[in-house]
DNA sequence: ACAAAAGTGTTAACTTTACACCCATGT
DNA sequence: ACATGGGTGTAAAGTTAACACTTTTGT
């Protein structure tokens, strides 16, 4: 085997989840150069002696502090230049979690780590603005689907809350009486008899039913 | 840089094009070991000084004799074992040419090649019937774009002959005059003034028209 | 009392589905 | 003349879109 032939790769992940009826992403800030103190997302050069979901979970549990879940794959990003001082090859992923488990691990690592609304990123390093985009564009996509709406939301939550979620990430409006009717319609969801606190009139609190039978989603 | 840091990397692609109403997979033949005598999609090892868009042009232009075409990515596979020999990850990519501007490239290679109905494959070598599930898996939601269809048909077709594409590909039936009814309402098309010939009545022959004002597709 | 946010129903427009007969050609 | 395959319209059902007032809570 030509020495040509072997590539650097890299698995590197967008992970959402939703906090305050926002959609954010995990990014890490960087403390050495390339793109020193720039925020990029979590990634790790992937080991020929490890599968591609080893290095995913790698990143997420020895990185970010995560117990272990499920990646869908994005997109794959490999231009030459990509990275200035070797070639290597992204592949990149995305998933859903839930933040009220989660307890980021903030300390004994070289990064920062937060959450960013997907409308107001900050500046990326190397070409982690093309992923993040990329990663949003499928999250478009498949915010429709049951199994990514149940990881966002495996507890409660109220029908105002969903719906900002679909129009924060399809950046449009929906009539409030026609979401909840079409949604409730689904029969995805069940009234758990508790409401929300705070201003204005309390909400009903929902949860995802625990036998999705029906294979409907929201749209499509 | 650690040498397990280095991976072999692979770009594999599933070319589909359209011949007498059917929706086919280009595949070339092993002659070697291992899988000597299987039929696999065509591929290439990534050097690492090309893009991946080199490499895939390299498969087509060289070991297919197809002009420089369009890909899009649709999946990676890695497992450790997906090739006996040694580790390889593969870029899967589909592209979608129009057969009647082709002539396979029959000679001088090292590899037999032809069409397949995607709903009557061979036996695949290596992991390639996953590739390509997935692959058709992409077509699936890729057959209700514009870009995909023009591709497919870059000249006169006929509305029974899109609707058989659309039947095949989707597995399912369509009533003749819905069907028509959606399709010239998307306003894609227009009619030529030509007819087919052969047994039965005509059919009318349409084209794409030139300027696709409207970003209208068949679904979604 | 007032501000904030959630809950609720009806009608019109549009889209989708179901359905059957006639037409143009080749043999 | 008959077999083959293509072209055509209408009505019912279902879905989506438009629209405004009332309810419950906190301050």
């Amino acid at each position: 085997m030509k020495e040509e032939y072997k590539n650097i790769v890299e698995s590197v992940i967008g992970i959402f989840t939703e906090v305050d009826s926002k959609i954010k992403i995990l990014l890490v800030r960087k403390k050495d150069e390339p793109y020193k103190n720039y925020w990029v997302l979590p990634s790790a050069i992937l080991n020929n002696n490890d599968t591609i979901e080893d290095s995913l979970n790698d990143i997420v549990i020895n990185q970010i502090g995560l117990s272990d879940i499920s990646f869908e794959h994005d997109n794959v990003f490999g231009s030459l230049d990509r990275d200035p001082d070797k070639r290597v090859i992204a592949l990149s992923y995305i998933s859903f979690i839930d933040s009220v488990s989660v307890e980021l691990k903030k300390v004994d690592t070289d990064y920062e780590i937060d959450w960013f609304d997907i409308d107001s990123l900050p500046r990326l390093g190397y070409d982690h603005e093309s992923i993040v985009l990329s990663a949003i564009n499928r999250l478009k996509k498949r915010i429709y689907d049951i199994d990514v709406l149940t990881k966002l939301f495996p507890s409660d939550f109220t029908l105002p809350e969903i719906q900002r979620i679909y129009e924060q990430v399809l950046e449009t409006k929906f009539d409030r009486r026609n979401f909840r009717k079409k949604f409730i319609a689904l029969n995805l969801i069940e009234d758990t008899g508790y409401v929300t606190d705070g201003v204005g009139r309390p909400a009903k609190l929902y949860r995802f039913k625990d036998d999705i039978s029906d294979g409907d989603d929201y749209n499509e």
